[in-house]
DNA sequence: GTATATTAAGACTAAATACTCTTAAATATT
DNA sequence: AATATTTAAGAGTATTTAGTCTTAATATAC
């Protein structure tokens, strides 16, 4: 797995903030969220509270209270997500997992593993929460989809 | 983590065997390799199971007895540990763990990461246990690189 | 056949990750 | 002030992965 569960629902929990009204600059609950993802809410709890400390979030207690986006979501990406939770292990880690691999002593695999390596890291750093809030059209990481022709 | 510990144990295993004389084609012990590879036996002969199980190696019992590849280096890849260890997970997952993402009902990830997972995994066809075994100049993961100009 | 060398297999333990529950702190409403 | 709503934080539990240990099975050599 490339990513760990806890940063894959920190993402999904994120693009769904980002495609509420406003853009996810205003206040939704974590129970709002853990509900329509269907995570266990204590959890992603959990998991926000890095994101907020990263200060990719913003968090207010109370009533009226909640988590939102602490800037436009077109300017997070999925690799700011990825950091703030899973480290930059992915970024620095040997396909082999061999300490002091790297440029002045490559492991066997070193130069093919960090081309790819840099490619699916272009891509985590192109791909904004705002593309993936757009992009959702199948529903997948929003169990309510944003209703174009809206119903009731 | 792309690859779990047991299947880079494997791996390396696998490619020691490969820069051994008759280029892994006859019996080396578990407790050699372990030794050379600086992981735990018992650990190893475990993971070693997986790989006779599925006909990467073959094993004999009983002095003389251990482990060597079932066939060449040359036509073992990379691949094929991967699968025999962490099953084709790596092939069919999807990058937001998502049950069910696929062509028809894809993910707002699913065209990107489809496309660099079949580059990871291109690589990993492409490159065999003699490539790696030939291309370890650096002794990463081989504690004892073949020597070439030998000492004493 | 007895001792020795080796892999196979299963039970067990340890560590890492995922998840739950309880309590505290902050804010709003009345 | 009292109560309700919400996130924060910490302790605790469960599950998965990694690793260890013991015993069994198989083969060789004497």
């Amino acid at each position: 797995m490339l990513l760990s569960k806890t940063c894959i629902y920190g993402l999904r929990a994120s693009v769904l903030l980002a495609s509420k009204k406003q853009g996810g600059l205003e206040y939704t609950t974590i129970r709002e969220l853990s509900d329509e993802l269907e995570i266990s809410f204590h959890f992603l709890t959990k998991v926000l509270q890095k994101l907020t400390k990263s200060e990719l979030l913003e968090s207010y207690k109370g009533p009226n209270g909640g988590v939102k986006l602490a800037r436009d979501a077109s300017s997070i990406n999925f690799m700011d997500v990825v950091r703030s939770i899973d480290g930059d292990s992915l970024i620095h880690e040997c396909a082999l997992g061999l300490p002091g691999c790297g440029l002045l002593k490559p492991c066997p695999l070193h130069d093919q593993w960090s081309g790819l390596k840099m490619n699916i890291i272009t891509m985590m750093q192109d791909i904004t929460l705002k593309d993936m809030a757009n992009n959702d059209s199948t529903g997948h990481l929003l169990k309510n989809p944003i209703q174009i022709i809206s119903g009731k």
